[in-house]
DNA sequence: CTATAGTTTCAGTACCTTTTGAAACTTAAG
DNA sequence: CTTAAGTTTCAAAAGGTACTGAAACTATAG
């Protein structure tokens, strides 16, 4: 993976040609290790929010804040994703939004800064307040729905292999689970460190 | 939603003109009435697959098969979702591979038959092992990873700002929530409804 | 006010994923 | 063996999503 050439190691284009480093400081053998293990996190980083339906360069922004533990400005990122202005920007964007970065003003700096959160457990909790809330209330909401639709019709016949009865049940099972979820979801909200440790802890004794 | 006719609902193109129905018997209103509610489960499902990463029809599919609680051939599949019979098979072995769906031979039929899971709580447990396997497991692999690269080379250095000391505390702190979480997962499988319902228990009572 | 440093927006393009439809394949029965 | 019913595969096309680059915008300093 890291075979070739390691000096200018960018996470981007593994297969380009060394270019002379324009205005590079040279870069430690250290900084250099860093940089590469860095990356590497970035990139891992990067494929899981894709598969979880979080865009890769939003996850791997988010990463590089994260890993780096640094203030960056907006051409910090787009140098080190090799990425365009606009990317960059709306997807910094979109991290503040979620609230798991921060826009930093630095004193007699123009330009802004940002940061992301260091506790990654309170990160896990803003996630799962936000999804909860866009993903899981509008199902219950429409299971719901659809258990009116199916109100006293119907009803009548109980026959046991009735459809509109197996239906039902389904609705039900799925309307069980999803409120139960959605509880334990709402443990999170807020309880951030402190409060997910314990459910943790109280989790794995009881097993 | 439903405003315009409500005969021949099925999910598919709205705006199209109600077709005199081919080879239709015609669906009592009772039958109707059922299909509407859970043509509208199926889609707010797909809806909601979609941001969790998983393809919309394919989704839709094991909704259908859910919600409707009989077994399907492909055929059904493909008449209720309109969709291409390649789409249909793929999806079906898609499914059947993550294990929430069956297959499931009819005596004296040729073709085959699907059938969902009916335990809401055994699915989830089934999914949520799946995931942490091939999405989480790789991440902490990579972390471990990162922190060995990161090992004892620049480890003199131990100034509280040093970058290198920064990324260290990084990759502990995730690591640190990626292994709690993992064995949270871990509990989920092969414990299924009881051992879930149990998990839940638990937790609603420590807060 | 103008000049400058920086940020945001957005139309067009590139890229990637999903879907189709038809051909190849499989299986069961005669 | 052949035929028929059904399933799977896959190249090509459609459909979506994300990215770029440049123009518009905003804010600060002189």
């Amino acid at each position: 993976m890291n075979a070739t050439n390691p000096v200018l190691t960018d996470l981007a284009d593994e297969a380009e040609v060394a270019v002379p480093a324009v205005k590079a400081k040279p870069m430690t053998a250290v900084e250099q290790r860093l940089r590469e293990v860095q990356d590497t996190f970035i990139r891992r980083w990067g494929e899981m929010g894709q598969t979880w339906g979080i865009n890769r360069t939003m996850a791997e922004i988010h990463a590089l804040l994260f890993i780096v533990g640094m203030p960056l400005c907006t051409d910090d990122v787009m140098e080190r994703l090799h990425i365009s202005r606009g990317n960059s920007s709306m997807n910094l964007r979109a991290l503040c939004d979620w609230g798991i970065i921060k826009r930093l003003h630095k004193r007699g700096e123009r330009r802004e800064f940002f940061e992301s959160l260091t506790d990654v457990w309170e990160m896990f909790s803003i996630i799962a307040a936000e999804r909860k809330r866009r993903e899981m209330d509008p199902v219950l909401e429409t299971i719901k729905q659809c258990q009116e639709m199916l109100g006293e019709q119907a009803l009548g016949k109980a026959a046991k292999l009735d459809p509109v009865q197996i239906t039902r049940q389904r609705l039900a099972g799925m309307e069980d689970f999803m409120k139960v979820t959605n509880k334990v979801f709402q443990q999170f909200v807020g309880n951030a460190k402190s409060g997910l440790t314990r459910v943790v802890k109280v989790l794995l004794k009881a097993f």
